[in-house]
DNA sequence: AATATACCGTGTATATATTACACTAAGTAA
DNA sequence: TTACTTAGTGTAATATATACACGGTATATT
């Protein structure tokens, strides 16, 4: 640990990676800045951190001054601190990722003043990014993709009330790959932690599908069991 | 990420977790401190990162510094950065381990002068530990313990040349429950990145064991293997 | 009303992986 | 020679994972 006062000025920020599912695509929150350095460039979402508040709370914060949301569950995957990686001086980021339920009320809220604009963007469309932030997008993709095998963290991109269909959906896109549809749902259904709504989809084309709601209550049961898909 | 210029001075620090494994036992170096805050308490090796330095160079740096060992791979796991953590003011601490061959060669460096001593200490024995350290080593610990389930780290831990047996060991400390031999042999023979050395134990009572060396070169096909014991 | 459309929802057989379980072989020490 | 201690081995039962195809049903169209 620390033995001698600080020697140097540095100071630390939290970059964040903004999940969201919409129209069958994965896709991540990103800004276009209104600052130098890296003016009109595209970034993660992120900011500094403040004297005041824990690493948690500045993720939280950060996400609710950008998209007005709140009570989300962010998670810390990694922390970069190349000598680099920021033009200014000696800046270490911390990486946080949520995901996020699209759709409704959605609407993020005016982006504070460092950005012109926020945009919802396919993954697999980014365009070139400020920073480091490709590194900082392409570790926290691999962290997801390796966490949806392992915990029920789809549900998190879906509305409250969705289809099996819709869960299959989210597993391919973020695994990049197709899954047999009887073997997902057996599986799925399996840990218990599905709650039939007995009602069905409405305004679709079509038969449409029964609803679930992802159980919390059984949530627990499930953690660290080996999912494999 | 950054958009204004540091507006308050802060620092970060390196905490390590280095992990042995000696006559049966899991244990991690600990020093005692020589210096304020937390004179003469216990407490994880760590330092400040310096401004010429990525977080890895730093964590390497820092292990040799205190245990005069080069070239092991230290693997960052989480960032700390609550806001009452250091009395002496914002210090964010990276956290990192790494696994370590004891024995022979092993002797500690004189530690710089911010430590009186470096112990090895039997995890199962730790003493009171200084700023939030006991926080960063249970998380450390529940690092590797999935860790190991998932890839081979446990040959860190051993000498060159071990036996199916020492193997077996630390997984069962490690994960603090018996195995099956037969099942564990079977299991990790399977994955064909032991090489047999035609070679037997020395110097022991009794019948002496096989001895096996970690193949590196068969290692990457391993990679994300689910492994279960 | 009849028909076409497109998605929903289901089961079984095979292969693979995991678990449970106990004795003989080999080397050392006295 | 005997007693002791650890090494080393196989099989059967169970559980999990994979591969694979079609009839059902609500909607849209004519």
């Amino acid at each position: 640990m620390i033995e001698v006062l600080p020697q140097f000025n540095s100071t630390f920020s939290i970059d964040c990676i903004l999940f969201g599912f919409d129209e069958g695509e994965l896709k991540v929150l990103l800004i276009e800045r209104n600052e130098e350095p890296f003016k009109d460039w595209w970034a993660l979402p992120g900011n500094l951190v403040s004297e005041n508040e824990s690493l948690d709370q500045s993720a939280s914060r950060i996400l609710h001054e950008l998209t007005g949301i709140e009570n989300v569950y962010m998670e810390q995957f990694y922390t970069f601190g190349d000598v680099g990686r920021h033009p200014q001086g000696r800046i270490i980021s911390v990486a946080y990722y949520a995901m996020l339920r699209l759709g409704g009320d959605k609407a993020l809220k005016p982006i504070s003043n460092y950005a012109k604009q926020a945009y919802w963007i396919n993954v697999k469309e980014l365009p070139k990014l400020a920073f480091d932030h490709q590194k900082i997008f392409d570790q926290g993709l691999e962290k997801i993709k390796r966490r949806i095998k392992h915990q029920p963290i789809a549900f998190e991109l879906l509305p409250e009330k969705f289809t099996l269909t819709q869960l299959q959906n989210v597993y391919e896109v973020i695994l990049g790959k197709k899954l047999d549809k009887r073997n997902f749902r057996k599986k799925m259904l399996s840990f218990n932690v599905l709650k039939d709504l007995n009602e069905k989809q409405k305004g679709v084309s079509f038969r449409a599908a029964t609803l679930y709601r992802f159980d919390k209550r059984k949530y627990g049961k499930l953690f660290g069991k080996e999912i494999s898909f």
